[in-house]
RNA sequence: GGCCCGUUCGUCUAUCGGUUAGGACGCCAGGUUUUCAUCCUGGAAAGAGGGGUUCGAUUCCCCUACGGGCUA
């Protein structure tokens, strides 16, 4: 009897390709629409973004002739994830609502209904691929990177467990975007030619200020700029007498006070900004751009350079805690000493840079060979080891 | 009180009798991007005020206002 796939239909091309594929390949599958938010206040696009999605969605099910239905998940979506976004803007860091979007709505409570309905799998139309090897008689499931590497979307499913992904179809993570518009345009799919998403996955884009706005207040502080001659920036000892100070040099944050600097203007709330914003600031009249280099919540003052060079913006090092250490692949977790080269990246459609693991007793290092720009905490590093995924953690 | 110097887009400035008054940063819009950002392209935006000289003044002269310096 042929399996049963629940797709997650998001009213794309993609997720609309990926559920004809399916079919195609003789799959019995059934559409599942995602309703996870309706308050376009804060949106900027002033349409209905969901209503036109989902019946989008629904016109693709009937063209493919298969069964459709919607699922409101807003109720989760807002403890999950918009919640987790205030607490962390709060607290001066910079999360990344979609990749918790997809640990814990598409692939968790949306992986749990489609089970309930009697599905096998659940597809989505994400640019990543899934393998399996077996090890001693084990099954492991491999996270890799999708075929096109400009689309390649597995950072945002750096958090998923094996169990998930025991669980998941990426239909389309072997094609390039151009192919996947192509078979959308050949079989006449109502989204053939829709342009791409953007911005907060199910909430769409939003001005962020706005959006926050919500429930953080706006609050007038300074904006300092730090020179780049700054005396904190010369002293790099050439050696470290252990490896432990090696990592913390450099994975350190660096602590402003105001008068490493001038103030040059002021801002409407330093929680609103992330570490290598340039836009927003507001102030003029510098040869170079300014760039944050750090935001302090506490005292509400955002720190600036000038100039994408400045090296308040740069670190080689990061820590990730023991608790937010995540293995896609559970079996090369490390032990606490080991060591690891991997490649890795801190942002979605970063390039990836060598780097090296450090497993200690307060965490994962992740020491960079080369200084990376603005590395946010809150965000998410993730590890590879060619087209492969290994893991992923909160940088603390 | 006297003598000098300065005053150009929101900001920092370039032009030094005939220019669409240029650039940078900021701002706005569009593009790239399923986070936040970054990045790319485009746009709006200025001669302190008033008199002269000149065919023509941001550019020369005078007065006023406002800054800065020197000096009784």
């Amino acid at each position: 009897m042929a399996k049963t796939i629940v797709v997650g239909l998001s009213g794309g091309v993609d997720s609309s390709v990926a559920a004809y594929l399916l079919k195609e390949q003789g799959y019995n599958v059934i559409g599942l629409f995602m309703k996870n938010w309706h308050d376009e206040s804060v949106t900027i696009s002033a349409e209905c973004p969901w209503l036109e999605d989902s019946n989008d969605a629904l016109i693709v099910a009937e063209k493919l002739g298969i069964p459709f239905q919607t699922v409101d998940l807003s109720e989760q979506y807002k403890e999950r994830i918009v919640d987790y976004m205030f607490e962390e803007y709060k607290n001066g860091r910079t999360p990344n609502p979609d990749v918790l979007c997809n640990r814990e709505i598409k692939f968790d409570v949306f992986l749990a209904i489609a089970l309930e309905l009697g599905a096998d799998f659940v597809a989505t139309g994400h640019y990543c691929q899934r393998s399996t090897s077996e090890v001693e008689g084990k099954k492991i499931h491999h996270l890799l990177a999708g075929a096109d590497a400009n689309k390649d979307q597995s950072y945002f499913l750096c958090q998923l467990t094996q169990a998930q992904l025991a669980k998941v179809l990426f239909p389309i993570g072997h094609l390039q975007k151009a192919e996947v518009r192509k078979i959308a345009a050949a079989q006449g799919l109502i989204t053939a030619e829709k342009k791409d998403s953007q911005g907060l996955c199910f909430i769409g884009k939003v001005r962020l200020p706005d959006f926050l706005q919500q429930q953080l207040a706006p609050k007038v502080g300074d904006i300092v700029e730090v020179p780049a001659s700054l005396e904190a920036y010369q002293n790099t000892p050439n050696s470290f007498d252990s490896q432990q100070h090696l990592l913390l040099h450099h994975s350190g944050k660096m602590h402003y006070t105001k008068s490493d600097g001038q103030v040059v203007g002021q801002h409407q709330g330093a929680h609103y900004f992330t570490k290598g914003q340039r836009k927003g600031l507001g102030v003029g009249g510098t040869v170079e751009p300014l760039f944050v280099i750090a935001t302090d919540v506490k005292e509400n003052i955002i720190y600036t350079g000038q100039g994408k060079n400045h090296p308040g913006l740069y670190r080689r090092g990061l820590l990730v805690k023991t608790a937010d250490i995540h293995w896609v692949r559970e079996d090369l977790c490390m032990e606490i000493g080991e060591q690891k080269e991997v490649l890795a990246r801190i942002r979605y459609r970063q390039p990836l840079e060598k780097a090296t693991l450090f497993r200690e007793a307060e965490g994962l290092f992740v020491l960079f060979d080369a200084p990376q720009s603005a590395i946010a905490e809150g965000q998410f590093v993730a590890w590879h080891l060619g087209d492969e995924l290994l893991g992923s953690g909160v940088i603390s």
